[in-house]
DNA sequence: GTATCCATGCACATTCTGTGCATCACACCT
DNA sequence: AGGTGTGATGCACAGAATGTGCATGGATAC
């Protein structure tokens, strides 16, 4: 793990709150000249702690409304079906995120479409037909509450 | 909904993928200029379709390895033990993601923490202690093969 | 004590951004 | 058809942000 000192980790709590925040800011915030924040990026960018910099777009204003968690159970657990399966939701666009679970679910994907048509195709049509599934349960979201997906720097945890 | 045409829809691709991109780069690619890149831009964030930008940080690489997902029954669906949990998960840093749910868990939490000791602390002194709170039932991430929360905006979706 | 290494601030050249302005295309109305 | 208005566009330019060179200072090791 690269050496991370306070300086670093209140430059990676604001920039995950607001990238859009300009050097000089972030300085004046965290007692550092613009220069040395620009160097700490830098190197924060080249080490890969900090991955890249995202647009957060709301979704619903372009017509994405549904969110959608689903787990799926493989038939087998052999090497072979797992790595198809990886392969599979790597390539699907409408899958946010995809992990391994533990449980009685061996994935879970969070997946965001239109409508709910879409998530019945999605279902039957990329998932389903793949023949390491077994089976899919999905859940759909009616509400959500919060989506930040920001790492709990907060509260020193 | 604000309209947003094909450039609106371009622009919004190419960001949420990668927000560091000059205008000037983003012009080229789409075919526009810089300054009404800017323009348009301005526009998106001002009508909130354009949210924030935010820096995508390697949790690992500072020290948060462990991605749960905790499903949450409440004890009885009064508006008010609704009301009560809705605040309590916005105020706990370690939840990125708090939905209500269809099926037979009323919440869904995406929880990310330090070790799998801080996920037993999370649950039991932050969760389960809240009186409107039925029961939890947690599934670790073992592993994690998407993750970019993008916008199926590729393929025309 | 001395040498070395690294973080820092300052200055400056380069790049980026966003606004003013004139032009153009398109739609609408008479 | 002609005239008018609205909005999108590109260009130019002023202001701002970035990042690199350079000298300084503090800490560590020998």
């Amino acid at each position: 793990m690269i050496d991370i000192d306070g300086f670093d980790t209140r430059i990676l709590a604001f920039l995950q709150d607001d990238a859009a925040v300009t050097n000089q800011q972030l300085g004046e915030r965290i007692g550092l000249s613009a220069s040395q924040v620009s160097r700490r990026r830098q190197r924060l960018e080249e080490t890969g702690v900090l991955r890249r910099y995202r647009a957060d777009i709301d979704p619903a204003s372009v017509g994405f409304t549904v969110v959608a968690f689903v787990g799926v159970a493989l038939d087998a657990h052999s090497r072979q079906n797992a790595r198809r399966f990886k392969d599979l939701v790597r390539g699907l666009p409408e899958v946010q995120e995809a992990h391994v679970m533990t449980g009685d679910m061996d994935y879970l994907l969070k997946v965001v479409v239109r409508d709910l048509a879409a998530l019945a195709d999605f279902i039957n049509e990329d998932l389903l037909p793949h023949d390491s599934v077994r089976n899919v349960r999905s859940s759909i979201a009616m509400e959500t509450l919060k989506d930040d997906n920001l790492l709990p720097f907060a509260a020193g945890l």
